[in-house]
DNA sequence: ATCTTCTTTGACAACGATATCAATAGGGTG
DNA sequence: CACCCTATTGATATCGTTGTCAAAGAAGAT
């Protein structure tokens, strides 16, 4: 039926073998004989079976993504940052929805892994920071990159932002818009992207001479319920501060509902900040001054530097920590 | 290396060919040939390799997921619902991104499923739609099954859900709530959806006596943007309406968006609904009297019919509309 | 008792690639 | 010219399953 080496073979006039070389560009075949193999490998519509390539060496050309993440728009554009990072590199992927408490974990990822023959994982947070985990895969000889890890294991491939120093500069904002009195809701524990977001936040408050106020800290999860049982909190104490820092966008509009459910504005009333710039921040009124992070660029990343490991090209992309930028809008007010 | 048949078949002393009726349940083995053989599978944990089945008989435990959707937690849910099907039926997920104005799409997508040996397709809208695409796909012999088409093909495999009903139902709330100049935002034009929805509204209307008031209603595409422009327009026109049904919670989050710009409270001002239960519907305030549609049970259904058809259980399951429910909350006021 | 038929089983080929290793052909060297 | 070395090529084994088909045994029919 298909097209198989074999029919190429013949209308080359060449070994099956030759074939194979040429098709995975391996050295030693002279020059005149690899483009008559190419020749015919265009003019019969050869592609190679991907099954029997797999069953021979050990490849199966899939990348899987692995998550456990409530928030659908970073899901979405990590998803879609490695999809086009594995177009055109004969790359796919296949997604595992995992849940990171479970003690099931390593061992159904491990064996996945090994019933579909899985080149490379690309890990998410908060599974990027299971570090039993990840040495369960490196014992395991399993090929990942993790996204946003707290520990940036040098030997190991990741992509990170630069989340302290952005929450750093967005706190100066704040404070440069003369806030003195911040609130601060923390993101979900297991992230690691909460602690550098947080001591980045207490880090500005200090350099300017400012002390955080424990009543208006709160833990939150990164979700838009817990950003709302925050701010009702807040609201509920005796001072109200005038400005929150919301460590996600979603967080953040939980705030803002709960903020308007007790009648008071954004910003007149209360300054209000996130983080991602994720399609919320723009949607609710007043938009939300944020941090916008190339989440699609950076999963893109993290994908690329797979590929070119296994493709050998060990040295032409490498872990990297991408930067995020300020956006402003208008739920931050000069006080 | 690891275990494989010729293991088992020794150490259950029967032949190899006869594991292999046991680990695929093919009829005519003695019931004590079979527990002899489970049973070192088991002692051995013997998994099959799924390369070698693959490159044999021409199937790959791989569904494949298409989509074309701006909207992130549509896909989000459709994803989940698959995944959660096929956890524990030995079929994975892969993911395939379409442009579905790409002229190459039909060619692009056969290739990818040959070349992988892709078991079948779940199809999402606005591909659903797009009859050239299906019958090529049926002419390559390719499974498939649809979500939310607008044609509904008994010979093929679908879930859809009853728009057209739903949105006759809200509509009415709407006159209910006293309501008489009512706008609607049409959804993406290649939607079967859009055209459902826009129907449903419009017999509530002719139902209750009332003629739609074309200076009210909008195109839009169920993107945000999409919402708040159209907001922009109608909150431009002479005569405002009292209420507005945005075709999903996107758009009508874009019109609220635009109408808090212009000073107008929801719902004092406008009352405003939209579609979906997203969950963008419960994070502005105030929180959106919307349709809830089961959208991963839907995906999920959509996954189990084509395993099960794959697993010869034609009748177990099949193609199945679901309902929508209302969802009410406090954008909709008594007039 | 003999002939069918059906159930159960296994030997061996086949799927379509890559891996191993040997063979051949030039090219350079002393 | 004999020798070695390297670049190029191919014959054949191999990966781990499933498919084909024939054989053996059990059960039923006459």
């Amino acid at each position: 039926m298909a097209v198989t080496i074999k029919d190429v073979s013949k209308d080359a006039s060449v070994s099956i073998k030759t074939v194979s070389r040429v098709i995975n560009n391996e050295a030693n075949v002279a020059e005149l004989t690899k483009n008559k193999v190419l020749a015919s490998v265009k003019k019969l519509g050869f592609r190679p079976n991907k099954s029997a390539q797999s069953l021979r060496s050990k490849k199966s050309y899939m990348l899987a993504l692995l998550y456990d993440n409530p928030n659908k728009s970073y899901l979405a554009d990590v998803q879609s940052g490695i999809f086009n990072a594995c177009k055109n590199t004969g790359y796919n992927l296949v997604i595992q929805e995992c849940n990171y408490k479970s003690s099931k974990l390593t061992n159904d990822i491990i064996q996945f892994v090994k019933d579909f023959k899985i080149d490379g994982l690309v890990i998410t947070p908060p599974l990027s920071d299971m570090q039993d985990f990840l040495s369960n895969l490196e014992a395991s000889k399993i090929e990942y990159a993790v996204i946003a890890p707290r520990i940036m294991n040098p030997d190991s491939l990741y992509v990170s932002s630069n989340d302290y120093e952005a929450s750093y500069n967005l706190t100066s904002e704040i404070i440069n818009h003369r806030h003195r009195d911040i609130g601060f809701i923390k993101g979900h524990p297991k992230h690691s992207a909460s602690l550098l977001r947080f001591n980045g936040f207490l880090a500005a408050l200090k350099k300017h001479g400012l002390e955080p106020n424990e009543q208006w800290i709160k833990q939150g999860n990164f979700s838009f319920e817990s950003g709302f049982d925050a701010g009702v909190e807040i609201f509920e104490s005796s001072k109200i501060p005038t400005a929150i820092f919301a460590s996600n966008d979603s967080m953040a509009a939980g705030i803002m509902k709960s903020a308007q459910m007790k009648g008071m504005e954004v910003p007149n009333d209360l300054s209000l900040t996130g983080f991602d710039d994720s399609p919320i921040a723009q949607q609710i009124w007043p938009a939300l001054t944020t941090i916008k992070q190339p989440v699609q660029q950076m999963a893109a990343h993290a994908a690329k530097i797979l590929i070119a490991k296994f493709d050998g090209l060990v040295d032409k992309t490498k872990s990297k920590e991408f930067k995020s930028e300020l956006v402003v809008r208008e739920s931050l007010k000069l006080l």
